[in-house]
DNA sequence: AATGAATGAGTGTTCATTCAT
DNA sequence: AATGAATGAACACTCATTCAT
């Protein structure tokens, strides 16, 4: 029993530290240029070795997916369960999406808002887990403006602008340059969340 | 000679059609699911054919890269040329650069902000493009804020912003949606250049 | 025109050509031991080139079956059509069906009644030729007795020892061997057409 | 001492249990169709445990030719050697060979008579094993017709239509149909005997 | 100019087999 | 005895590219 366990865990390990391995050649290279053999290679295996973890390469990709998105979404939503002010949660969610992105997981946004994969059931994986990503940021936005239902009306652009812009954080963030990661998710937090604040006073003051 | 140049002529627009088209197809569908046949099939030719005009696959990108991105440039850069007040100039420049993206060149962010290619010469070309793209936006924004030379500092982070909120936009317009692309220019030219007109406000308080 | 015409020619040719090489490879070796290198290599050609003209092994199994189906059956039903006596026609067939298998398309008993194919659709269309095959005999066998419907009895049997017998030959017929050709078509005519005969004379005594 | 026999004896019985199973699934989907994986799943083990009993898969296969044929043939055997009129002894053999395909030995003819093996040395025990089967019935033949040596001129045709006869019998009996074994054993064995008896009469009458 | 024919290089995947545990 | 891990060899298939026509 003991001994089932151990190989269990050293075979869940292997599996995991290969999951982090693909997920990282996927972000780097795209999900066609990255061969099984590449992805072996980097653990030191022979491609066809993959098969006894993952029955495909798609299978293999939808893990990265799925782990990724699992882990990133979980730590976003103890933010949101903390219960804080709205704008305040909001900030929040935004330097650690900045955190996340430059220094936790930088193979988050490749993965999720750059890759182009050929098929369609991943995409659908891809689009789904950013849907959740959004509607965490989402739901703060609206405790924030009073809006529990309904549509976001101009929030809705403002919101996207943030995505974006978090988005292309990764495209032209240098760590050792000008500028550190604090600073960065702290003028984040500063701007983009500034056009909702005053969005609720405007409506409050009517 | 007339024939000559006529020839010239009727090849030259064959080449340049082929390039719309190609362009297209590789925004579409990134680099590597693009393939010679399905170009040439979208202009009634077989896939070999191709090399009747350009002499790689590699060839034919690079050229998509150049045209699109020349075409965009120039047309920034009239607006630009045009000597209005700094402000204008960026507010304009923001509109613009929705109108190409959702209306005149909807393949100018797919190629040169979310293509993964994996021939490190042609990612070199894109980067080399974008960096010009931003220099527009850039001068600006220096002349917006009186800095000719000299790091940007906050500024940088509120141009990157600007370009992630702009580069993102087509991941989630939907035309016939709630908003028309006018709203969007008009919504995005305020809100992108606002940061810097307060900047500026800020600094010639001092 | 006349060059599109010879084109196509010459392409449908190399299409027979290949075809029947393919035939030939597959009743020899089985379906999942004959490769496409190894039968394109019988056309002086390698492995890919033939997608070219079949888009998968598959398929050009398939049109393998359908090529020798229809050629064998068009045989077999010209001696049905021409409308001798039963007994006469069900022995032109079982000679025929001897000379087919020896002498003009030694693949057909090996595709039809001896292949084991991993594809339930080609297995469906191997079935469904054999079934046509059986058809033919068995409509003769009908006439000879004078039963147009209804379960054939013990006549099923027999017709089905006459399928086997006829499935066997090419195990152990050799070529130059103490027994020619002819005299086989004689003799399974001869043996394999008389329990009918039989049957049918027992049935007008009574 | 004991224990190293009961040791040997439960291997034995292992290495039996082994090749039934292996020899049911090789003659159900084919050489080639059939991994060492699929016949240790059907024992509850894995692939690789195999090799505790089999060198290889051909070693395995082979194994299972053997035991199937040794069986069968001593079956058969047996009813030669109860000494019985060579036309019974004839009959038993045939009425006997459809119990063995039909109900006792299902995998006999697709092993012996179907199976298509790409490997020499194993096409060439399955003949040898074919040929073995074939000398018995080949051996009352002679004994019926009194020609003990040389050739058996029309009398090889028709004992040839009987082992066709025989070996297509499992392509087309579906037990629970019109038709039980035992009505097959019986016509099988009077109309594929009978030829043999009409040629001895007609040798005594000259 | 256009293309049918052909192919080399590469890719994902299967599978019998080996080996350390 | 049993197997998880690993792999080499093979295979179907794709695709950019070449070349003769």
């Amino acid at each position: 029993m003991g001994a089932q366990t151990r190989l269990d865990r050293k075979r869940a390990e292997k599996i995991a530290s290969l999951e982090r391995v693909a997920a990282r050649l996927f972000a780097e290279r795209g999900f066609e240029a990255t061969g099984f053999e590449e992805i072996a290679a980097a653990m030191d295996l022979r491609g066809p070795s993959l098969y006894h973890y993952f029955s495909s390469k798609e299978e293999l990709f939808l893990r990265c997916i799925r782990q990724s998105a699992s882990e990133v979404l979980e730590r976003l939503q103890k933010i949101t369960a903390a219960g804080d002010e709205p704008v305040e949660t909001l900030k929040h969610l935004i330097e650690d999406q900045v955190y996340i992105e430059l220094r936790d997981y930088p193979e988050f946004v490749p993965l999720f808002f750059k890759i182009q994969v050929p098929v369609e059931t991943l995409r659908g994986e891809i689009l789904a887990s950013r849907r959740e990503h959004a509607a965490i940021f989402e739901l703060v936005v609206r405790e924030l403006l009073g809006r529990r239902t309904g549509p976001l009306g101009s929030a809705r652009v403002q919101l996207e602008i943030a995505f974006g812009a978090l988005a292309y954080l990764p495209e032209w963030f240098r760590p050792g340059g000008a500028l550190t990661v604090e600073q960065i998710a702290a003028q984040f937090a500063e701007t983009l969340s500034r056009p909702f604040v005053e969005m609720a006073r405007a409506d409050q003051r009517i």
